[in-house]
Formats: C-alpha cells, sequence, structure tokens
DNA sequence: TATGGTTTCGAAAACGTTTTCGTGTTGAAA
DNA sequence: TTTCAACACGAAAACGTTTTCGAAACCATA
C-alpha cells in the first residue's frame, strides 16, 4: 500500500523546497529547465497528483455542486439529476446528491451541513413539507451568504433566485385542451393536494382550459391525492362514480393507476376512456396501452440548471449583480395510445 | 451578503487567541466559564460553523463517500443510491454520485478526479465497458493507495475488495424453476451478452434449472440482447418463431417488452404465455399486467454496501487487517399477474 | 572592478481548523 | 516570603497547496 504522495515529500526527496517542485509541476518559467524536468519525471514515476481537499481550502472553493431532491426514486429527479451531472462534469465539477425524502427537516440539515465550504451552490427542488409550510428561511440564509441557488420544477416565489421550470399552467391548459379538442367534454382531473406547487399549478391550467372552451367545471371530476399509498380506491370511486370521456392526470403514476383501475371496471383505453398523464418517465413509455403525456424534459431542466448555477460560480466577484432569471423549459405533448 | 465567519474574525473581535476561541466552542475544559460563555454567545450571535473543508484537510478525512454507477436512469440503481444515501447521513456522511454512463473512460476519470481527498471510499457497479475489456486497473491503484471500495451487482473476481450481489445465479435458477413447477417446458430466455457479468450468471441459473429437470436445452429459445436500442424485433422473432410456453427475462425492460409484443401478436400473458422478469422496479408493478419478478432489494444492497464501507472508513489504522467480505443480499420472487 | 540585469530558487504567508505545549498569573500552603 | 499546583490562555505546528516577494548566483557590460 502505497500513500498518496505530496508535495512536501517530492521537495525532500529531491533537495529542493516545495515551491519549486509547485512551481515546476506548473511549468512555471521561473523554474531552469532542468530541474523542472526532473521534478516533473519523479512526479510522474509516484504518480503525484494534487490534494483536492488543499486547493479547495486555498482557492476557497470545492468545485463540487449539490442537488437537493425530494425522491430519487421519480424518474424525473433521476433524469434531471443526470442532466445536472452532464453539465458540471464537462466544467469540472463534481456533484453531491442530497435526498430531502420530501422532508422539512432533512431539507435544512442538508443545506446547513453542505453550505460551510463544502460546495460552492445547490440546486434544489422543494420537498412537499417545505411547500406545505411555506417556510424557506434555510433558503433564504444561505443565499445570504452569498451562496448561489438555482430551483427547478417545484419552486417558490418568496425566495428570489434563479429558477428553472415548464410552463406547469399553460402545459396543463394544453393538455386538457388536447381532449377537448377530440370532442371530450366529461374531462376528470387527477392532481395533487395544492400546496405541492406544480400540482396546483397543474390544476389551474385545467380548469382554464374548461373555462375557455365553456365547459362547466365540475368539481365531483376533481380528485386531489395527498396520500401516496392508498390513493388507488380515490381514483377508481372517481371512475366508477361518473361517466367520464377523459382523464388529465398531472402524473405517471396516476395515470397508470387510472388506466388500471379503468380496465378493471371494464372500460377500454382509449376506446371508451382517454387518459392522458404528464412527465414522459418509464412508466409512460411501457405501459400498456403506452400513455400520452406531457413531456417536461428532466434532462434538459437539469442542464440549464447546472448551467445557470456555475455561469453565477465563474464570475469574478466585483463583477457580481444580484439579477435573477427563470427560465421556461418548453414542454411537449406525446401522443401515444391511451389516447384516441 | 455577510460572508461566513471564521475563527480568525471572532477570535479578533473579542481579542483573544483563536486557540481560545475554537476550544472555547468545543467546551474544553481549559477555558473558563466566562470566556467560554461569552466566545459561545457571540459565535451563535453570528452564526459560526466551522468550515468542512478546513476539517477535511486537518482530519484527512472528508466524511464523503462516492457511487459510481452505469446509469441512473436505471430504477435499480436509484434504489441503491437511496439506500446508501441513508446510511451514510445517519453516519455523518456525504454522498457524491457519479455516472459511468456505461464507459470505461468515464469510470476512469471518475476515480482518479475523486480519489484525491475529495472523499473517503468507493461504493461501485462496474460500466459494461468495463467489464468488457476485463481493465480493473484503475480501481486496483485507488485501493492500492489505501482507499477502500465496496462493488456492488456487477462485480469481478479479480479485484479483491468487499462486494454485495445477489445471488443472481440462485435467483435465475429459482425463477426457471417456479416456471418449470407451474409445467412449463418450452421456456424462453432474453439475456444479456456474456460480458455484462449478472447477465451470464442469469443465464447459468436458467439452464441449470433446465438441466435440473431434464429439460433440454434449446439454443433457438435464447436470445442475448447487446444493443438496447432496437431489441424490440429480436423478442418478436424469438416469440413468433417458437411456441413458448414462458419466458424469464433478466430485466424489466425485456418482460414487459415481451408482454407488450406477445399481446400484439394476439398471445394473451399470462394465459398463452407466463412472463417473469428480474428487478422489482417501478415498471414491474405499474405494468399490465403486473409482471412477475425477481425482487433484488437495491435499497437493502445499497444499505449493506454503505455499512461495510463506512466499516472500514472507521477503523483505526492500527488495526486495519486485509480482509473482504462478500455479502449476498437475499432476493425474493414477487409474484403478480404475469404468470399463471 | 563596479554595476546592473537575468535567471533560478527558497521563505513565508495564506486558506481555517485542531491540538500540543509552553507560560504567565493566581491562590494557597509551607 | 517562597514554592508549587491549578488555572487560563496563547504560540505554533500541522494538514497540502499556491503565490508573492526577496535574495542569491550568474553573466555581461561599462
Amino acid at each position: 500500500m502505497r500513500r498518496k504522495v505530496t508535495l512536501k515529500q517530492i521537495a525532500k526527496e529531491l533537495d529542493v523546497s516545495i515551491s519549486t517542485v509547485s512551481k515546476s509541476l506548473r511549468d512555471s518559467s521561473e523554474i531552469s529547465e532542468d530541474t523542472r524536468q526532473k521534478v516533473q519525471a519523479f512526479a510522474k514515476l509516484y504518480n503525484y497528483k494534487p490534494n483536492n481537499i488543499a486547493l479547495s481550502l486555498k482557492n476557497r472553493k470545492s468545485k463540487t455542486i449539490c442537488i437537493i431532491i425530494p425522491e430519487i426514486i421519480h424518474h424525473f429527479f433521476a433524469t434531471v439529476i443526470s442532466g445536472v451531472e452532464h453539465v458540471a462534469n464537462e466544467n469540472g465539477y463534481n456533484v453531491i446528491v442530497c435526498l430531502s425524502d420530501e422532508s422539512f427537516d432533512k431539507e435544512v440539515i442538508n443545506l446547513e451541513t453542505l453550505a460551510n465550504g463544502s460546495i460552492d451552490g445547490f440546486i434544489m427542488s422543494l420537498s412537499k413539507e417545505t411547500q406545505q409550510k411555506r417556510d424557506f428561511h434555510h433558503i433564504a440564509e444561505v443565499i445570504n451568504q452569498g451562496m448561489p441557488v438555482v430551483m427547478f420544477d417545484r419552486i417558490t416565489n418568496d425566495i428570489l433566485c434563479d429558477k428553472v421550470i415548464i410552463d406547469d399552467n399553460l402545459a396543463a391548459f394544453n393538455a386538457t385542451q388536447y381532449l377537448v379538442d377530440k370532442g371530450f367534454k366529461k374531462i376528470g382531473l387527477i392532481s395533487t393536494v395544492d400546496y405541492v406547487s406544480v400540482g396546483k399549478l397543474r390544476t389551474e391550467g385545467y380548469t382554464k382550459a374548461l373555462k375557455t372552451n365553456d365547459i362547466k367545471l365540475d368539481e365531483n371530476l376533481i380528485i386531489k391525492i395527498e396520500d401516496t399509498d392508498n390513493f388507488e380506491s380515490q381514483i377508481e370511486a372517481l371512475i366508477a362514480n361518473n361517466e367520464l370521456d377523459a382523464i388529465f392526470a398531472v402524473n405517471e403514476i396516476f395515470a397508470v393507476t387510472a388506466i388500471k383501475v379503468a380496465t378493471r371496471l371494464g372500460k377500454n383505453v382509449p376506446n371508451d376512456i382517454s387518459i392522458i398523464g404528464f412527465t414522459d418517465g418509464i412508466i409512460s413509455k411501457y405501459s400498456s396501452p403506452s400513455i400520452t403525456t406531457v413531456s417536461q424534459n428532466g434532462v434538459k431542466m437539469g442542464e440549464k440548471a447546472a448551467r445557470m448555477l456555475i455561469e453565477k460560480l465563474e464570475i469574478e466577484e466585483e463583477d457580481y449583480e444580484e439579477q435573477y432569471k427563470t427560465e421556461v423549459i418548453e414542454t411537449e405533448l406525446v401522443e401515444r395510445e391511451s389516447t384516441r
């Protein structure tokens, strides 16, 4: 076992100073060709690599960014990570992944433990609990300490920072309009409780679309799911008690469950009932029938968020001006088999 | 904007030495009750938090571990991350996630850039390319530098280190046996090319089960998929050209695709053909019919791997003895609707 | 020989901690 | 008054870098 070699050891071995070694390795013109080569050869032989931690301390930047997400199991978040990762790596950054598990406390802890030099900036999507409590002081604090934060997808307007979102409202509007255009009038909505920002926005898009088309809003056709455990019965009630033409579900799981329940109730998808989902994940693709859905490109969101963050990080201190952007990523309606 | 406060600043402000401040904050008995309270009050007021990087440099450990996986989009790997993350956090460690994208080069780069002080140890699953090349020098190197590595799922016997796996061979055997017990004789296999370690092992389990039951191995019933892009046609050929009773697929995607293709070919699953998958992911659960599958508990694997790594990390240098374990995580056959 | 300019290198500070060791001050005991 | 422990604190080293600045050493020119 060979421990990592340091500048000091090389210096001692070659009987020169640490500075000389450092400069030689960085091809400084201060050093004679002779010693430079000698040092470089030795360093190569012993496979010298500068210690990242020491560099971080010296430079006061870690070249690491942190992404905090509510759940990694969500395919959407996984794709975001993947986008962040690629852009980060391209620019010489590492990525620390933290999971809040939809918990406010874990979110706070994650921010606190990492905002002490370990990382240069955050990319995050709010936990459900945080959105419910509307308590964002922890985020305000790190921003106040001069650490850039980029929020994506589940954001809040109470915090000023860079953001990357999709136009949930518009996307939901378009999805609903798509169903209306097909001639459907009784369109159900499977959404989440309102404190989940995206759920609320998508609900608004749905209602707006109905209103635009002079379709009367029927509260009975709307369910807002809180608990992710036993929502199947709620969906079953929705479908069984109403003669629906179509359903708009605000995520994949709800959509695929709706298909399953409908089928079980003897309704054929899409012939008897059309179903549209949100998020173009693995489920939508591989479900039978495959699901028509609003595609929110997670990879693109991640890439964008990472780019925005890194841009902020690389601005010289002096040139810094407080100015925040909100980028909207285009969504797309992917037509598949669950609608006719 | 308030920059982070350091010991030095507190010391200057309170007109004491840095040592005094440090000791006060760590409740050292060397310091008088008086100054201790004064310092602590001041530190609290200015929200002092020790700089992690400085601590890392001092302690020569970063309290961070890195997990390298081939793809984050894979639900299985996402669950592993989640397991690693929880155990790591419980023990005060952070997790850096790196993606190799199934590329040898990226794997090498990831190892190299992080093995310089940034992290204390690795948890990894080999990329396809690495398994194909059978080149593991990069891993041997970091281990040789004294950095603990735990491999999981896609491992190699060429490297000595802690490992956590499932018994792929046995699990595949059991899955196949399950089909045999149902009375099926013509059982197809949808596997991956042999250099993917788990694919090979699962193929072996399949053949062993057939042999054990005196069923003649028919090479025509086996396909090994290399390219993940257009495998659907291969599966279609398999099903169309053979009168299969059942299929064993070595992953979810293959299984769900088999269902889709079979259905398209007019065969009912499970009445005409039974299908069994591997990995209890989101697809198996939400597919219709839902898929009977071998559940490999990713969370458990991640937890186990993290525990093994951290255990190695916390051993005192002196007590260290080179000794490696391979932990086998139990698998389970989850019966669902795709088999009868 | 004196001057001055290169070339080549090293000392030291800095990043922010922790910890060891030394030292001055106090109070009490002799 | 002297001595000695206990107490309270500070200086400095260490972790591994980079970089500034100063200083030898050398050479060439006047």
